[in-house]
DNA sequence: CGATTTTTGACTTTCTTTGACTTTGACTTT
DNA sequence: AAAGTCAAAGTCAAAGAAAGTCAAAAATCG
């Protein structure tokens, strides 16, 4: 898939230039063989403050979009994840936030394992689905706070 | 029966790949000249992870399902344990079970502070009481079924 | 026969790809 | 300095590509 494809090299490039990033947009996807908004696409996608990443850009002549991965403190990124959790969270989000966490290896496997089991529709599902939103987003946050 | 043999040529594929799979639902429904439904048919029947796979799945272009078969090991003890959790339970009673686990190292101290968070009184607060042994009771199987 | 499992297909949701159109900013010309 | 030009990036919605869901019909089991 091209978004993945994509998604790669710009990890890549962040390697190499210790996660700082300066590309072009027209250049980059004349150079892929996509349209440009493509890599718009992919950044809007993937490199989401969510994951970590902060874009900035400039339009007209001699622009570009700006990368930068931040490395947070293990308790930043924490926090950060605790406040971006709202009062109800479906389980596709939850595990989507955990696959963050666990991508970025402040839990492992087993932990990672855990508490998607924890959250899942399986557990939760004698709560009535009104409720059942907000008790997964509770249990979530419990979570994170019993890995400070 | 068309289930057995689709699920047969899975579980080959897997031996295959040494447990780790990705197919395309369409593609495969297409060699094996069935409708796609078919396959998630199979997989939701039989590869559950009650019986030790994990099954996550991507839409969209270039999507698939990825099927992973854990395998088993120690587990006559958690599947006793699982059979002794009844229908509900209370905080207490579900950290017991679980300073078990960890006495017996099924788990680490990080795995038990999370499973403890999971069933605490603090992450089940809004479920009514009537109500809040059998959910806690719930997630504490699937905390032990992850931990298969 | 009644209950469960399988099979099918219509419909839904999610993610990707594309392209037309808009906005912005640097540079040039008046 | 104001206006014009052009080269970027931004936006958005439609089209396409996959997987998910669900319920009805069919088959199988006990």
């Amino acid at each position: 898939m091209l978004t993945d494809h994509i998604a790669k090299i710009i990890e890549e490039m962040l390697n190499e230039s210790d996660g700082i990033l300066e590309l072009q947009r027209n250049e980059m996807a004349t150079r892929l063989g996509c349209v440009p908004s493509q890599i718009s696409y992919v950044i809007s996608s993937r490199f989401t403050p969510e994951r970590g990443y902060i874009i900035e850009s400039r339009r007209g002549g001699g622009g570009c979009i700006r990368i930068v991965r931040k490395q947070m403190s293990r308790n930043e990124y924490l926090m950060h994840f605790f406040c971006a959790i709202g009062d109800t969270i479906d389980e596709r989000e939850a595990i989507a936030y955990l696959q963050n966490l666990a991508g970025n290896e402040y839990i492992n496997k087993r932990e990672y394992l855990l508490s998607c089991a924890a959250v899942s529709q399986a557990a939760l599902a004698s709560i009535p689905p009104t409720h059942r939103n907000m008790v997964r987003a509770d249990i979530l946050k419990q979570l994170i706070l019993a890995l400070m």
